[in-house]
DNA sequence: ATACTAGGTTCTAAAAAGGAACTCGTCAAC
DNA sequence: GTTGACGAGTTCCTTTTTAGAACCTAGTAT
């Protein structure tokens, strides 16, 4: 099977990774959640190709977990915004940085701690 | 930078995903969550490749999610078992099914539906 | 005129995934 | 005692994805 064919699959994990599932996606939504916006932004502070970035952020907003919201009048410059359906991920973040500090730690605190205040 | 140095940021979400966010992990770990321990079981249920597997497999056995357990004398067979690290990833599932629940679902329902009680 | 900015697209090379066949050791059947 | 099946992989080759860098485009500031 090939892995565009899981979200088809009648199992809302299965449909739940088809989206979220590929590399950089959730690292992508974890700085939306601490207020990133812009293409340069998630770029530079992530180190993914623009290639692979601009991918993710098309299917992204397709699937409706981002916005493209205009940001400037004179020049169209748009941002990516979470929607509800986006905000609604905040739980998977969540568990993914408990489980991490739990296991993974590895002595030294982390930056994103303070998702789950 | 590449996805392998993902694991070394000081970010609990980035070493959860450095684990868990390659294709396939997951939905080997929901399987496993179901009862499944079996290579060929986890290959034909999956359709995902033999190779593919194999590789997912070995990496959570080093990381610690699973355990390689014995369960033939005769001829030395394992099968793949939850650690304590593994089932603490529970609440990542749970959330991941609510999420697809909620956004997802297309009116029919999930077959893992009953992972949360 | 020139350079800078934001948000991409295009190109090539390297890495990973898809698919099928093959190995290896044990066992049961013929 | 050769044949065939089982379970857990490994190997080989092709197709997709990713990494990395350069390039494009429109508006703005110098």
């Amino acid at each position: 099977m090939k892995w565009q064919e899981v979200g088809e699959q009648p199992c809302s994990i299965a449909r739940s990774l088809s989206i979220l599932g590929d590399r950089w996606t959730l690292l992508i939504l974890r700085n939306a959640f601490l207020g990133m916006r812009r293409f340069d932004d998630f770029q530079s502070s992530l180190g993914v190709t623009r290639h692979v970035l601009a991918s993710r952020l098309k299917r992204l907003v397709e699937t409706g977990v981002f916005k493209k919201v205009p940001y400037q009048d004179r020049q169209t410059r748009y941002e990516y915004k979470l929607t509800q359906m986006g905000r609604d991920l905040y739980p998977v973040m969540l568990s993914l940085v408990v489980w991490g500090d739990k296991w993974l730690d590895g002595g030294k605190g982390a930056p994103v701690e303070y998702l789950h205040h």
